[in-house]
DNA sequence: CCAAATTGAGAAAACCTTTTCTCACGGGAG
DNA sequence: CTCCCGTGAGAAAAGGTTTTCTCAATTTGG
């Protein structure tokens, strides 16, 4: 039978500090500390008795006051204005799976787009002296709404648009999309259409110009993008753009899509018209969105941005940065990833 | 012009102390902090100059060495599971806006369903001395892969299986439920089926249940509910169940899904089969998952499960049991909300 | 057997802030 | 003129840990 008194104040009694270690092994702390870290010099049976005593009494260091000193908090900063988005998650997994182990943590910090909240959340961060921050977004082109350009830790930028000068790490958009019209032409489609965002986008220009020179690498002839919106709509509609005048002869064979959505509405819509993925018309998108990927029908061939990557690496510059390491400023691209489902279709042979 | 040697070593720095703000005022550290707090007695001017000084030289108190003292580090950590998911998301949004304007910064820690890396950030979470936890996931029903029950400090739980005797905060599925089918309801929908996700999951029963209890308080005949997957695939064969022996006089005029993924799937299907939606079949889904929401045709109308108020709501219950305030123990839920978009028809009027 | 070197361990300062005491001084009351 | 009290401000301890310095005791070398 649990009582009520016992289970109530169950998170009153103090943690152990060292003081009372050292009381308990019967050294001072100053011999208790050196045990604890392997420092000092003592007999090693000295050593192992406070040891064993600190690990009876489930001694764990104060980080507050180990921070305190060292000038060190082993923890960091994550901005990011990705409220409900889809980029920054995984992309915060790989920052907290890089900096775990080192027992390093993060605080997750959500600005919206909101100047205020930025501010208020870099000030708490920097009260708390963080060792350094990472800033991530849901756009490579923008800025988040603070300015992280003069303090006095070091900044890393993922997916985001950097301050000139600073460290960015961005996936290699061009890269990506030269995956996936590469991985057309190995499977013998020529007339390859693209379909994207917004002309407002950055990453919409970057994966056109990799596009089109994919093509005239291959001396196949180029038009130019159906840029519309990031949506399935769009999707639906650029088909209707393609396949509207029927039996022209210059149709696509394969339509590579600026995300995973309007890849989607394309495949549907090219679905309701009668024509058939992959046989007749290969479609790849982008992102890698799996919930959107494997729903389509059939399940979407996509181009991954590998952001847990992207995260993990952010976390690790970040943390070279605070060691002291001078790192390279600029922007730096990490490879996409192809992941093949059935909406591409299989080579000829 | 910047020089290198002045852009480089930016961060080199160290932030003014309360000491370095006494001596600038000409007074001890003592009556410096004072005079900072609003504490302790002084004149007005000496404490109006103490504040300019502090105010000129950028003074910003380290919260570590405050923590140390007054055993609060303004500090939480937020445990998830849901790496990828969409639930916790909106969640940690509303988790870190109810506490960042309280001065308290959120350590994200993402433990996937891995025991060790549960252990191992709730251990670094204690070492740094955070006021309390908030542990959310990405089912109602499961528990997170980590023992929260005899911590010492308080914890809460969000979108997760509590401990037995702990705070816990869930939406409140039945109501949603209710909300979707009394809704059928006064549009005159009569013949409501429920396509749902796989028995093992705990809301499929209580959403199963609110929707049978709805149809009987109304008098209606009520059916069984489709188990299936949480997919697409298995909205489009819930539909062919439900409509495949056509001509039958029993078939629904509504359909009520278990989420919004279930709802596309059965809207695309009717679609192909020529039944109209809204006309022939409403149709409404649960999450309110936006993306999926707005790109089905019809958009699609659906249960939201507020879950940003809900971790808002965590957020504060949290602070009130750091600050000593007892909570009742047990599962509190919050209220649902309808979203209505085009998915379910107008008034009949 | 003595001087020197080494060893084991503790004292104290430091990190930065808050808070409780203490104290000097000036003014008012008796 | 003395006593007391209120006022303004500083000294010091506390919080938990790390690190440098110091020192006594023991061992080594001559």
């Amino acid at each position: 039978m649990v009582s009520d008194a016992e289970s109530a104040p169950v998170f009153a009694k103090p943690p152990v500090t060292l003081r009372e270690v050292a009381a308990a092994a019967g050294v001072s702390v100053a011999t208790a500390s050196k045990a604890l870290n392997g420092q000092g010099r003592m007999t090693a049976e000295t050593r192992e008795r406070i040891r064993e005593t600190a690990r009876l009494l489930g001694f764990r260091p104060n980080s507050l006051a180990q921070s305190l000193l060292r000038k060190r908090s082993f923890t960091v900063g994550l901005l990011t204005n990705d409220t409900y988005g889809r980029f920054s998650l995984p992309l915060m997994a790989g920052v907290s799976d890089a900096l775990v182990d080192k027992g390093v943590s993060v605080f997750l910090c959500n600005v919206e787009d909101d100047q205020r909240l930025g501010q208020l959340h870099v000030e708490a961060m920097l009260d708390k002296r963080v060792d350094g921050i990472i800033a991530t977004g849901k756009r490579i082109d923008r800025h988040l709404p603070v300015d992280l350009s003069n303090l006095r830790i070091p900044v890393v930028y993922a997916f985001t648009q950097p301050d000139p000068g600073a460290v960015g790490l961005v996936s290699d958009d061009a890269g990506g999309a030269r995956l996936a019209v590469e991985h057309f032409l190995r499977l013998g489609r020529r007339r390859i259409a693209h379909v994207t965002g917004p002309a407002g986008f950055a990453v919409v220009h970057t994966r056109a110009e990799a596009w089109r020179g994919v093509l005239k690498e291959n001396g196949l002839t180029t038009s130019e993008p159906l840029l519309g919106a990031w949506s399935e709509g769009w999707g639906h509609e650029a088909v209707e753009k393609l396949f509207g005048k029927a039996g022209r002869g210059g149709q696509p064979d394969a339509i590579f899509c600026g995300n995973d959505q309007i890849a989607r509405g394309v495949i549907d819509a090219l679905r309701e018209r009668g024509i058939r993925v992959p046989d007749d018309v290969g479609v790849i998108g982008f992102d890698n969105w799996e919930i959107v990927a494997e729903a389509t029908r059939p399940p979407l061939t996509s181009v991954d941005m590998n952001l847990a990557s992207l995260g993990r690496e952010a976390g690790l510059a970040l943390l070279s940065l605070v060691d002291g390491q001078p790192a390279a400023p600029g922007i730096r691209k990490l490879p996409c990833r192809l992941v093949v489902r059935q909406s591409c279709g299989s080579p000829p042979g």
